[in-house]
DNA sequence: CCTTGACCTTCCAGTGACTGGAACCCTTAT
DNA sequence: ATAAGGGTTCCAGTCACTGGAAGGTCAAGG
């Protein structure tokens, strides 16, 4: 298939799809007249990316995942070691956010929101604050 | 002030100080020898600056802050609307990244973690989806 | 006076993961 | 013959820094 055959296949855009083979993620073949062909293999290997890369997981941590994919010989301890580095991850992010968004809360509830200058959000941030 | 101890006071690393410098948001002297020189408006425009950006707002959002931070004709309005949409940016990054959270802590749950090939990690990543 | 080391300067390049656009080639239908 | 709609490459831009090279400045010690 062509690259927006399997485009609409996997939901990637062709650019997408360009880029992961330039940085050796797939490799398909060529027809004579240069254009790119997608085998079925291409096509799970892109779907397997987008649904990765869905969950978050970095180009990197998907080239080692897709790399264990085709691996028969791999042990579920190695694809669980990854995805359980990339959950703590997503876990301290989460916390990150967490914590803004209840600062951020609170400075807003406390904001007047009218035509006045005076704003607890401001003064927030302008506040000195002690080393 | 030099560079260095106003990197110091406001916890920001120099390089981001030059690079604010940059993009405008700051505009300090120079002394003789080409030296940057930060007076005190300075060192509290790059406080203002780390804790706005430790709460996540885009540099633009802060452009805008800063702004409305030395304007004394400001409505308190006017920054409680910026603040609002950056809350709405956190709250639908955290959503997205509890969705991550839920499917990957489920698929690592299933996952024996042994030197067996089989796993339902690479099982959900490689299943066919329906469109 | 000379050197050493800690500052400071500018400029260029790289990060992650794409995305947009220009300029051009190929295929298919009218 | 031409026009629409594929495909190709390559370059530049995004965001908010960060690293490094090459070189100027300053204060202290010998």
């Amino acid at each position: 298939m062509n690259i927006s055959d399997v485009a609409t296949a996997t939901g990637l855009p062709v650019k997408t799809i360009r880029y992961y083979e330039d940085i050796g993620l797939i490799t398909p073949g060529r027809k004579g007249n240069g254009y790119r062909w997608f085998s079925e293999t291409d096509r799970h290997r892109l779907a397997f990316l987008g649904r990765a890369r869905s969950l978050g997981f970095s180009i990197e941590a998907c080239r080692s995942l897709l790399q264990l994919y085709s691996d028969r010989d791999r042990a579920s301890a190695d694809v669980k070691t990854i995805a359980r580095a990339h959950l703590e991850e997503i876990d301290r992010k989460r916390a990150e956010l967490t914590d803004m968004r209840d600062t951020l809360a609170h400075l807003i509830d406390a904001c007047a929101g009218n035509d006045r200058p005076d704003c607890p959000i401001l003064a927030d941030l302008a506040a000195e604050r002690r080393p």
